[in-house]
DNA sequence: CTTGACATGCAAATAATTATCAAATACATT
DNA sequence: AATGTATTTGATAATTATTTGCATGTCAAG
């Protein structure tokens, strides 16, 4: 009745190369260092193998918070602390046992599980944070950490702000890019947001230096 | 510097609907509610306001193993259990406090969050499984409990040992489907999973009842 | 040396969520 | 009340993470 699992090539690549790392990867970080010693294995694959293991107890899958699994080379219970800005996840040890449920909020629950999960920062993270501080940014507004891509509407837009020296209203923009007025505003929101445009006057805007950055 | 929140008639109907409900429903959940009030909203909406009404710190966003992010009324620090079977999401309160991290293990993260999280049957699921003990089942060969679809190869096999009323062997299979005879046993293989086909000798096949049930 | 159970690689499918953008709406200010 | 602007919405496309279908491959037992 009971399948039996057939110690393959890629399964005991999966398996060894996540106890030796000894760190909480997700399938495809996983799959990436695979790849470096069996070229032709598959996503897939890896995903497999990391469920059946997972499911025959030789391994844990953590299923934490936010976005990806990760899976633990020590199939026994402990817990675990991820931080919330890498997602690096390790081990933690609690100062005394978790304390049971009061049977009289059971409310007729079977239990038989238990997950205790800390988040933070972790060290590195922490330096990260600290630096930004020294330099007097938010956190927010570091180029390095919240570039992201402009829009073809947007960069028109931008594009249009980079080409007048002074600050100028949506009507203006709306002639220049021969875009409606209505979705200019829109723009300017979304491009305001990403610390591109600012308005050094009520309804006139003007590029940032870092929006003229990102034009490049 | 800070965004405004507008109470817009969505925005109030989805806070409305997940604090009259008392449960922690997921967005889909949700939205299938809102329609009922307000035919033309859309997803994204739901998810939209969900992310910012949580944001703003009004409702919470539960990320509990599994699937679907579940959503709660109740913005305060609490714990839950949930159902592994049904994924329903109930509160849950701790004999005591969770104890602390020693700080000997802490290894440099700055911890800013705790979640606990017990996992069991919720009532229902427990009573569910006590009926089909009763009955003498497995939980993995209940007809309404595993009932699975055939793919269109699968259907084609199947109608072939339907069509013979002796039990016969892969070659004759292959002749009768005008497949070939290697993809009969990984069909074959796929079927008796499902319970629609049996072996009553070795390497020759027969349909099952309920092979014929899923043939109509 | 066949067979059948289990595995794999590839591609395509799925599920849940998030992004994009024009159009609509809400809100403070005229 | 009218206006201008920021925010929000609906519809839909895109993304992310994971799973599945299927043909093919492999291994161990008969």
């Amino acid at each position: 009745m009971d399948k039996q699992l057939r110690m393959t090539h890629q399964r005991e690549l999966i398996l060894d190369e996540l106890r030796r790392g000894k760190t909480h990867p997700t399938a495809d970080e996983l799959y990436e260092r695979i790849k470096k010693k069996l070229p032709r294995v598959s996503l897939a694959t890896v995903y497999r193998n990391l469920e059946i293991l997972s499911a025959a107890g030789l391994i844990k899958k953590l299923e934490i918070s936010g976005r990806q699994k990760r899976f633990d080379w020590d199939p026994d219970d402990h817990d675990h602390v991820y931080c919330i800005q890498c997602q690096r996840v390790d081990n933690i040890t609690l100062a005394a046992p978790v304390p049971q449920v009061e049977s009289t909020h059971k409310q007729g629950y079977r239990i038989t599980g238990r997950r205790v999960e800390f988040s933070g920062l972790c060290p590195k993270c922490v330096r990260q944070q600290e630096h930004h501080q020294a330099k007097g940014e938010s956190s927010m507004s570091c180029p390095s950490c919240s570039a992201s891509k402009l829009s073809d509407t947007q960069r028109q837009v931008l594009q249009a702000l980079a080409n007048t020296s002074e600050a100028c209203g949506s009507k203006e923009l709306a002639a220049a890019t021969g875009l409606e007025a209505k979705q200019i505003s829109c723009q300017i929101t979304a491009l305001k947001n990403k610390g591109y445009v600012d308005s050094p006057v009520r309804c006139k805007y003007a590029i940032t230096d870092q929006g003229k950055q990102a034009l490049e």
